[in-house]
DNA sequence: TGGCTATTTGGCCAATTACTCAATAAGCAT
DNA sequence: ATGCTTATTGAGTAATTGGCCAAATAGCCA
């Protein structure tokens, strides 16, 4: 396998890494239905806001999310909205058929 | 939270971590391509055949591939080729946009 | 049966991940 | 400036992952 082919899979693998973890659907989810804080993250998520802000910066670093700072909150939004077709597929998957 | 939406990303996370690594990525190319069995895989993946074996239980737990044996080889194929689909909009995500 | 080949499984180790808590930064208000 | 709030970052730890090697399993054929 060349160096290149090895690289593209790589930064593929990590664009489905972000995904794969369930808080970071969870967040996905919320995003999808309109931008928010991460205040407003953390309660959903149920989890240390510091948790919560990892996961928005693997996301993010992905290039799943975006962030905006506005006063003290900084607000996330879904940046990519086609990776929630992601989610017909894995129902199929889940089915075991398609 | 509820435990059953919990349970739900738990299941829908598996699925997308069973796809998140490079290895795993290069095998379902080349399943998308055809049927193999592991000897063959383990030239393309270069790697160790005892640890394509566990790539290939790792994607055949998620439901993504199946297998069949024929003789002494085992033969792997893509289950649910609308996996296939997540790299067009990982590619979106690589480009910033959609 | 015994030997050969293909694959899976178990043990081990190094690297990564996810979490919490504590410390730091940044923005506003008094 | 001081204090309060929101968010990020760093340290530390427990659990998970991915790799190899060695051992076990399974199928074929002499």
């Amino acid at each position: 396998m060349t160096a290149k082919t090895h690289a593209r899979l790589k930064a593929q693998a990590k664009i489905l890494k972000a995904l794969a973890h369930p808080t970071r659907l969870l967040l996905i989810e919320q995003l999808a239905r309109k931008t928010k804080c991460v205040c407003e993250l953390r309660e959903v998520a149920e989890l240390d806001i510091s948790t919560v802000s990892k996961h928005l910066s693997v996301l993010k670093n992905a290039g799943i999310v975006e962030d905006q700072k506005r006063g003290l909150q900084v607000f996330y939004s879904l940046k990519t909205p086609c990776v929630l077709n992601f989610f017909q597929c894995v129902e199929s998957v889940q089915k075991g058929s398609k």
